[in-house]
RNA sequence: UCCCCAGUAGCUCAGUAGGUAGAGCAAGUGGCUGUUAACCACUUUGUCCGCGGUUCGAGUCCGUGCUGGGGAGCCA
């Protein structure tokens, strides 16, 4: 008998004899002469009810089973006699694969979100879990569908780099150098003596080595993870997180940012489409206005304000800011959630940042005082694309690396890629996490990543 | 790292002006029932986060540490 997974069974048309189930009870209750068994196998939101009657060999055992344990039961799918659901299965065999006892820590009645994350191995199976991480897999498997259709290609950038310079804040030291007796030299670890003969660390995201590919391939992306060890304590915060970095060549920034706007409205409607039920989930118990925000992003334009003008609406805005706004500085999360969530409500695409507070590789533009960035910010997240159009033109980006006291030499490689057939590139980088938040409504990044990592915490 | 808040039964929480601890759920027993977070009755459960202090007496006040949450910074 072959198993059935329980999504498949509650789409059936037609009752179906000799099926097979497995998965872990939820709850069970006792009738006279026999018992309702809830099964859930994780396929689904929903759970499949069995009907276990008492002339069951093994019915004192049933009767026993308690929430969490796993079983398998074989029996016949028939439209069910009670209300509440559709389809029920009569029980002819039922197997006791693994008891759970009653110190099982999850019940069948709501918990915290902070208690599940103590418990963060067992989370995924409570209906809100299992309904993150299925929306998690089907995004997954979006983006690539997204890319691939528009022919980009799907770069491996490398998880441990070299290049401490990668420019986005603090990274994990990776060594195999003897922690408790370390070769040493002037007062620090020989980084000679070490596995690679140099320093080397985490990579904190992939654009350097998209930017190589896309300067070949033409249209590439990257999506893995990403590390940084800031001391960042906040809900939209993890060390360990994923990101996709999409990087073009013969694209400019306007380019760029259609990209940015039209890939989070795929996916949006990609999850709507076929993650309803677990979609509903979120609607109805996380954010009751959830549905309504997703649908008014895919209804309506992403604004699109340079920075110029967004310092401008914060001054005339008559909301004292704790952090007063003037040009030139970087923008608080207190104006960019006034200019998502009560000026435009409604995402909102920033460009054209000074060059003072960019990093070297954004394209200069014309006025010699921006740059060609791009950050999209959406009400209830904040930023969660960054991107630029880089900088193409050899003398320029030597002469910004200049300014800015970065060597040269430690390039050599980024720099070739504008020596040798140098061409407009664009990309952006989006967090993953961030845009799982965005769309299930769920407010702390450690909720939707399996076993989060942040500072001081990696139990799991 | 800084600021604010919290830490009471397995879980969610209440605990009034300091007088020595309670509810619901869970678990156990019995009953009822095509039930559905089932229901009804009864029963069990606590170093009130740790340490120190004030007091005749501290869950309640003070100090300190730890843990968790929210906000800020850093950013995706």
């Amino acid at each position: 008998m072959n198993r059935i997974k329980i999504n498949r069974l509650l789409r059936s048309k037609i009752p179906m004899n000799q099926v097979l189930v497995n998965g872990w009870v939820r709850t069970r209750r006792d009738s006279k002469g026999f018992s309702f068994i809830e099964v859930n196998d994780g396929s689904c939101l929903k759970n499949i009810q069995i009907i276990a009657a008492s002339n069951l060999p093994n019915y004192d055992e049933i009767q026993r089973l308690t929430t969490g344990s796993a079983v398998s039961i074989s029996g016949s799918l028939v439209p069910s006699q009670g209300k509440g659901q559709s389809w029920e299965i009569t029980a002819a065999r039922i197997l006791v694969i693994g008891q759970a006892p009653e110190t099982f820590p999850l019940q069948k009645k709501r918990h915290s979100d902070e208690y599940l994350r103590t418990i963060a191995h067992l989370r995924p199976r409570t209906n809100k879990y299992g309904a993150v991480f299925r929306i998690r897999s089907e995004l997954s498997y979006a983006i690539h569908t997204f890319f691939r259709d528009r022919g980009f290609r799907y770069i491996h950038s490398p998880i441990i780099t070299g290049s401490d310079c990668e420019g986005a804040g603090e990274m994990f030291r990776v060594t195999t150098l003897d922690i408790k007796n370390p070769a040493l030299k002037d007062r620090g670890l020989d980084a000679s003596q070490d596995f690679f003969g140099k320093e080397v660390s985490l990579t904190v995201s992939g654009q350097l080595s998209a930017e190589m590919f896309a300067l070949a391939l033409g249209d590439v992306y990257t999506f893995g993870p990403t590390f940084r060890a800031e001391n960042s304590n906040t809900r939209r915060h993890a060390a360990e997180f994923w990101m996709i970095e999409p990087e073009m060549t013969f694209c400019d920034l306007s380019e760029n940012m259609n990209l940015g706007e039209e890939l989070i409205r795929y996916l949006i409607s990609h999850v709507l489409r076929e993650c309803r039920e677990d979609m509903e989930l979120f609607g109805n118990f996380v954010d009751k206005t959830l549905m309504e925000t997703l649908n008014h992003i895919l209804s309506s334009d992403f604004v699109r304000l340079p920075y110029a003008e967004a310092v401008e609406i914060l001054k005339t805005s008559k909301v004292s800011f704790d952090y007063p706004v003037t040009y030139g500085i970087d923008l608080q999360s207190e104006h960019e959630k006034y200019l998502t969530e009560t000026h435009f409500k409604k995402p909102v695409i920033l460009h054209d940042y000074p060059k003072t507070i960019k990093p070297f590789y954004m394209r200069l533009n014309a006025d010699q005082q921006t740059v060609a960035a791009m950050d999209i910010l959406v009400p209830g997240i904040g930023e969660i694309v960054g991107g630029s159009q880089r900088e193409e033109r050899l003398n320029v980006l030597e002469a910004r690396m200049g300014e800015m006291g970065l060597l040269k030499e430690n390039y050599w490689w980024y720099l070739d890629s504008r020596r040798y057939g140098s061409a407009p590139h664009s990309g952006f980088g989006m967090g993953f996490e961030r845009l799982i938040m965005m769309i299930t409504g769920i407010t702390n990044i450690r909720d939707v990543i399996p076993f989060p990592r942040t500072p001081g915490n990696i139990d799991f």
